[in-house]
RNA sequence: GGCGACAUAGCCAAGUGGUAAGGCAGAGGACUGCAAAUCCUUUAUUCCCCGGUUCGAAUCCGGGUGUCGCCUCCA
């Protein structure tokens, strides 16, 4: 059973979709007017480890991330950049499936722009203008939250304690200070559309209930996004839908906790945003996803080039441990098993079940690694025994490992890289002096690969090598 | 003012009632022509502090301290 922590509830609820087996989850996608940084990038690993995570338990998933593609800061980048809404929004679409695509995050089902619903959106507002759940201010449209009752219920706040914390100026034509913004009015200059209200586009929220409920149905199984979506955006989309279905719209509400940069929100105004354009240059991307799997994703953590770079050495570990196994996966056959090899396969059993286990409760991605990690050692331990190893042994260990990386995602495959001819002779050559004991001619050879990025590593099953990887990260270009 | 999160070794980080996972870094050792890779040993009598509940608490309860976040656009 897979526990999975409910905001709305406050604890770890088991995962029930409406329908068996299958699972509906949208999670909030970018605004897209910029590159997105390293703390969107957390949210973006995490739905994509749990849509591939659900995926392996056996439900049908369709997973929908929208993009925004319309508002304030979409139509004041457009204007800075001398360019038209649409334009911008497509630079920047790219550069999301781009970097994304850096960070082993697979493409949703479904990424709906909010520009290409206008049609599902104004039928939304019309229901809730219907329901008497919004007005008509002389062609804004604003959402009265003093009609729905159940206002406050994912943040746990009431309204008054809300309208005593407000710290802007609030629009005098609403009914409640709380009230938003469904349509605004067109406004010169500005992207619009036609509506019942008049011409105009929509407010900030009203996309996410529209296109969830489009493509998911009224209740979704799974939605969420950064914590700091709760309020008001997650509120508001529950008021907007559940307002005009009369249903709970998300079973579950999941919200990834919060990375500061050395100790501190990443914000424009600090001027300390990271994003993973920049980052992509000098580190390997996966490192930084492998980063975010080392803490429980509802925990606060601190991002520093110091923290990546631990990260990256645990998962070099991890690769290793893997590079180990296919490479001597060529060099032996199967066989029957002594007392020791089929307690090891009887450990990977375990091990796998520990995995699911610690996945089961509430995605636990640092305790799923901390499995992959004991299995490293038992294996590596194998590897090196003088009795030798059996191909019906070292390949459930590598499917195993294979098997939880289509989850976690991190695993390097380009290991299929063919040697030149010329360094397989320098190779063999090498080979050559070894047997003749000249050290020096060997060595030579050894260091001269190393500068064009060919690590010669030499066992007792012969010699190997394999591509330098700090090297390929240093003259990693985008 | 309201709501919420977090505090575990030098660093990162799991663990939420049964006697402290895992990683990184450090030290010592094994293997090796030298390396590399790998393995072994070693690093928290203790989990921010003070009370309480319990046979038993890092874990539950009460109080305090500290850090951070949300209530305004934000992942």
């Amino acid at each position: 059973m897979i526990r999975l922590y409910n905001t709305l509830t406050g604890r770890k609820d088991p995962l029930k979709p409406v329908t068996e087996g299958k699972v509906g989850i949208y999670a909030c996608g970018p605004t897209v007017y910029d590159y997105f940084h390293i703390g969107n990038a957390r949210v973006f690993i995490f739905f994509d480890v749990l849509r591939r995570y659900l995926d392996y338990r056996g439900y049908s998933v369709t997973f929908v991330q929208n993009y925004t593609d319309i508002d304030d800061k979409m139509i004041n980048k457009a204007r800075e950049m001398g360019i038209s809404v649409k334009e911008l929004a497509d630079i920047f679409i790219q550069a999301y499936e781009d970097d994304t695509a850096a960070l082993g995050i697979l493409p949703a089902d479904h990424h709906p722009r909010a520009t290409e619903h206008i049609p599902q959106i104004i039928d939304l507002i019309r229901r809730l203008i219907d329901k008497n759940l919004a007005y008509d201010v002389d062609g804004d449209i604003f959402y009265h939250v003093g009609a729905f009752p159940d206002y406050g219920q994912l943040s746990h706040q009431d309204l008054e304690e809300l309208v005593s914390g407000v710290r802007v100026e609030i629009d005098q034509r609403k009914k409640h200070p709380m009230d938003f913004a469904l349509w605004k009015r067109e406004k010169a200059g500005e992207p619009s559309w036609e509506s019942p209200w008049g011409r105009g586009r929509p407010g900030w929220h009203i996309e996410c209930s529209a296109m969830s409920m489009h493509f998911l149905g009224e209740t979704l199984d799974i939605h969420g996004g950064g914590q700091d979506l709760i309020f008001p955006h997650h509120e508001n989309e529950i008021a907007q839908s559940q307002g005009a279905t009369g249903k709970p719209f998300a079973r579950h509400w999941v919200h990834v906790g919060y990375l500061n940069l050395e100790r501190e929100k990443m914000s424009k105004s600090l001027g300390n945003v990271l994003t993973v354009r920049d980052l992509r240059k000098t580190i390997d991307p996966l490192a930084l996803r492998f980063f975010m799997l080392s803490a429980h994703y509802r925990n606060p953590i601190n991002f520093s080039r110091e923290y990546l770079e631990q990260a990256a050495k645990g998962m070099e570990r991890l690769n290793k441990v893997i590079y180990n196994l296919k490479d001597r996966l060529d060099k032996v056959e199967a066989g029957t098993l002594d007392k020791k090899e089929s307690d090891l396969l009887d450990m990977l059993q375990d091990y796998r079940e520990k995995f699911i286990a610690v996945m089961d409760d509430d995605l636990n991605t640092a305790e799923a690694l901390a499995v992959l990690f004991e299995l490293a050692k038992t294996t590596n331990t194998y590897l090196n025994r003088p009795e030798g190893q059996k191909k019906n042994v070292l390949e459930p260990i590598l499917n195993f490992y294979l098997e939880t990386d289509t989850i976690l995602g991190f695993i390097k495959n380009d290991s299929t890289v063919i040697l030149e001819k010329e360094l397989e002779k320098l190779i063999a050559k090498r080979e050559e002096y070894r047997r003749q004991k000249d050290w020096a001619a060997a060595d030579a050879i050894r260091d001269k690969l190393k500068e064009q990025g060919i690590i010669l590593e030499d066992t007792p099953q012969g010699v190997r090598w394999k591509v330098d990887e700090k090297k390929n990260a240093r003259q990693r270009k985008i």
